[in-house]
DNA sequence: GTTACGCATGGTA
DNA sequence: GTACCATGCGTAA
């Protein structure tokens, strides 16, 4: 019987959804008839070009020929694997289907498929092969062998209701039972300890897991079903992305990248927007990068870049820009395998320049260098910082590095941190709270699958062991998607004086100035972050007649609304005198909205006065006060300074730590020798000896009042400020210090913020 | 005072 | 234990 089967998952009239009946075909595979136009698809396992009228084509990987592949090629990758070993009819160089049966642990050749076009074989499924318990089951194992390589082995059963397993005790099932369903997505269960731990029906509710399979390049291994569920095939020729709008689990080796998943078209026809992570296929980068370096990027992206570039564009890797990529010391450090596998060979630590294009098409021109380091290297690109503030990119964000082909030339993406959280994962964040840039303050994203929380993303993710999952979890923790809400037009509108320009998180941690203001500005920052946050959440009012539901995330209560949130209505801020924020819940008028903000704004004020003051104090008294925990460690990590482990504290500072900080003797105790030649005296003696230096400089000047500063503490030199409360005119001049003293802060303590 | 540079350190995988 | 890498620190410009 011939049958007519269609392209990309649809009949030939475009009707592709719906099935009205199947029937096996001569291989064993099913064709099914579409119940509008009555035409055929195939959904089988051999789709023979000889019984049917059409059929998708691709190129041969070999000869680059067209070549018949089945039509369920072109629909959906992991039948490519079917067909991974399909003959190309052209240059007949291609893969043998050998029909094998498993007996016991092994497993031999039942049939063999000749090798010529006329001659496919054209058996039944042989009857024992339907077996392993599972009665409706059709077991086929085949093997693919690949120009003349024996490749991946794999099964694949097929059951007609929607109930699959997968049993991972049997080794030699790299894949077994991985059936379509009605929305055209694969789902399989396991068994472990012959229990199923997923079942179709739950994975409908949650999380499916969608298995693409291609063909095997013939060198390496598929990961085993096992490997996927417990997110052990990193590294591995396969890469992982959920596929936009549904929870599912892409698996394809690189050879096929290229060829399916940047080509493939979804079965309506559209680019497909799946962000999908595109593994090295060339290169030095080919086995060596790690998954979380490979770029993600859709096929809309790089079909719209290369577009604009007029160009064909190769992702290499990308990167999560950290703090210090971002920041302002416009270093951006690069993934050592990246670097070396992509950019040119560099011998000299001066490196040479790169020329980059911004996917704006401003051209740049960076350095790219080393700094040796623990007998490696460290890459970066220097002079990064005008592309990053031109793009507007902070930390958190990502950066994709392509390159032109032919020429070269360098391509620098960019992804939103906002944009990874819903887009990368196919999800929008459902909370209102943490709805991204894009969609500030929406409900529930269209991209969300119904009743499907992000908490389950993230669950489900962390528990593939998704590294970029697990970034994006922390990414969420943070709460810079709060920070990219507060820099919405809308928030500035409404809260112009108070966030003139709000600082992100990121934005907090990578401009915090020069190195000896950084404590003190890094806690203006924190508590500019916290006040405006506190402000910003009190800014948020619930829409009218809307119930949140709590929902937890990382151990974090979150409300959640259906509705947006009414901005700056409704809620205010009332700033106590302590300082403090209240919320009042009547309508505020905009001037006194003003004096909520500028009370604020005292408010903030005065708390950084007595910040810095505590500091000074603790600076002042120096090595004979034994510090407390609360100024030293906490205060300088704010509680909302979300940052605070990575830029606050800095990681020398620990238990044994040994610097001027950490070694100061218990209160009254352990007096400093003047020949004591501790870590703590010999930096108070360096700094003296810079005082006195400055000193010397300016009394040379002829800056009388100079001198005269220096017993005030100047609040942009750190500990060194603190120092000249400590020294006598005296010792001054004779460059003797007393490390014991312990100054009048009242009366010598100025504070210039 | 500020910035840039080069290296060192330590957290983490 | 090792390599990587984020970033702190000292110094020079």
């Amino acid at each position: 019987m011939e049958v007519e089967v269609c392209m990309n998952g649809a009949c030939k009239n475009g009707y592709a959804r719906e099935w009205k009946k199947g029937w096996p075909l001569r291989s064993g595979g099913f064709a099914r008839l579409c119940d509008k136009c009555g035409s055929a698809y195939a959904n089988s396992i051999f789709c023979e070009k000889f019984h049917l009228h059409q059929t998708g084509w691709r190129e041969c990987d070999f000869c680059n020929k067209s070549i018949h592949c089945g039509c369920i090629i072109s629909r959906f990758s992991f039948e490519y694997l079917d067909f991974g070993g399909i003959r190309c009819s052209t240059c007949l160089k291609a893969s043998q289907l050998p029909l094998i049966q498993e007996t016991g642990n092994s497993i031999r050749p039942i049939r063999s498929v000749k090798n010529h076009a006329s001659d496919r074989h054209t058996e039944h499924i042989d009857d024992r092969l339907f077996l392993d318990g599972c009665s409706k089951r059709k077991l086929m194992h085949m093997r693919s062998i690949v120009d003349g390589r024996e490749s991946s082995r794999w099964t694949q059963a097929k059951r007609d209701d929607r109930d699959s397993c997968i049993d991972l005790n049997r080794e030699d099932m790299r894949f077994s039972n991985v059936m379509k369903s009605s929305n055209h997505s694969l789902k399989f269960t396991t068994l472990e300890n012959n229990r199923p731990t997923w079942d179709s029906r739950s994975m409908h509710r949650s999380s499916s897991l969608n298995i693409s399979l291609g063909a095997s390049s013939g060198n390496s291994a598929l990961p085993s079903a096992l490997e996927i569920v417990e997110g052990r095939f990193e590294g591995k020729t396969s890469f992982s992305s959920f596929h936009q709008g549904q929870r599912s689990l892409s698996i394809m080796p690189k050879p096929l990248m290229n060829a399916i998943t940047i080509n493939m078209e979804t079965s309506n026809g559209m680019i497909s927007q799946e962000r999908v992570a595109r593994p090295p296929t060339d290169g030095k980068g080919k086995n060596m990068l790690l998954s979380r370096y490979w770029p993600r990027i859709t096929d809309q992206e790089l079909q719209q870049l290369s577009g604009d570039l007029k160009s064909t564009i190769v992702p290499l890797f990308e990167k999560v820009l950290s703090a210090s990529d971002a920041g302002r010391i416009g270093r951006l450090v690069l993934p050592k395998s990246c670097a070396e596998a992509y950019f040119p060979p560099i011998s000299q630590s001066e490196g040479l320049p790169l020329h980059m294009k911004d996917v704006k098409g401003n051209e740049w021109t960076f350095q790219f260098r080393f700094w040796p380091n623990n007998n490696s290297r460290m890459y970066v690109l220097e002079g990064v910082t005008p592309c990053i503030q031109a793009l507007q990119l902070n930390a958190g964000d990502i950066v994709i590095f392509s390159r032109i082909d032919p020429g070269g030339k360098f391509v620098l993406g960019f992804r939103r941190a906002s944009d990874s959280i819903d887009s990368q994962d196919g999800f929008a964040a459902h909370s209102n709270v943490f709805s991204t840039k894009e969609t500030t303050f929406s409900g529930a994203s269209a991209n969300m699958h119904p009743g499907n929380s992000y908490h389950d993303l993230l669950q489900t993710r962390k528990g593939n062991g998704d590294p970029y999952l697990n970034r994006c979890s922390e990414h969420f923790r943070l709460g810079t998607g709060i920070a990219d809400c507060l820099r919405t037009e809308n928030f500035e509108m409404v809260n112009n004086d108070l966030v003139q320009l709000p600082i992100s998180v990121s934005e907090k941690t990578q401009n915090i100035g020069p190195m000896c203001k950084r404590l003190l500005v890094h806690n203006e920052d924190a508590m500019e972050l916290r006040v405006t946050w506190e402000e910003a959440q009190g800014l948020l009012c619930p829409a009218p007649r809307v119930k949140s539901s709590i929902v937890t995330i990382e151990d974090q209560e979150f409300e959640e609304y259906e509705e947006p949130p009414v901005f700056g209505k409704k809620t205010t801020i009332n700033a106590r005198s302590s300082g403090s924020l209240s919320l009042a819940t009547e309508e505020t008028s905009p001037q006194e909205l003003d004096n909520v903000l500028v009370t604020s704004k005292d408010s903030k004020k005065r708390r950084i006065m007595e910040k810095a003051k505590s500091i000074i104090e603790h600076e002042a008294f120096g090595l004979n006060e034994e510090p407390s925990a609360g100024v030293l460690d906490d205060d300088l990590a704010e509680p909302g300074d979300t940052s605070g482990g990575a830029t606050t504290k800095h990681p020398r500072h620990r238990s044994g730590c040994i610097c001027i900080m950490c070694i100061r003797p218990p209160s009254g105790k352990g007096r400093h020798r003047a020949t004591c030649t501790c870590p703590a005296c010999i930096t108070v003696k360096r700094r003296l000896d810079s005082l006195m230096t400055r000193k010397q400089q300016r009394q040379s000047e002829g800056e009388a009042d100079g001198s005269q500063k220096d017993y005030i503490y100047e609040g942009d030199e750190g500990d060194g400020g603190s120092l000249s409360g400590c020294l006598k005119e005296g010792e001054l001049s004779a460059g003797q210090i007393d490390l014991n003293c312990r100054p009048n802060l009242d009366e010598d303590m100025q504070v210039d913020i």
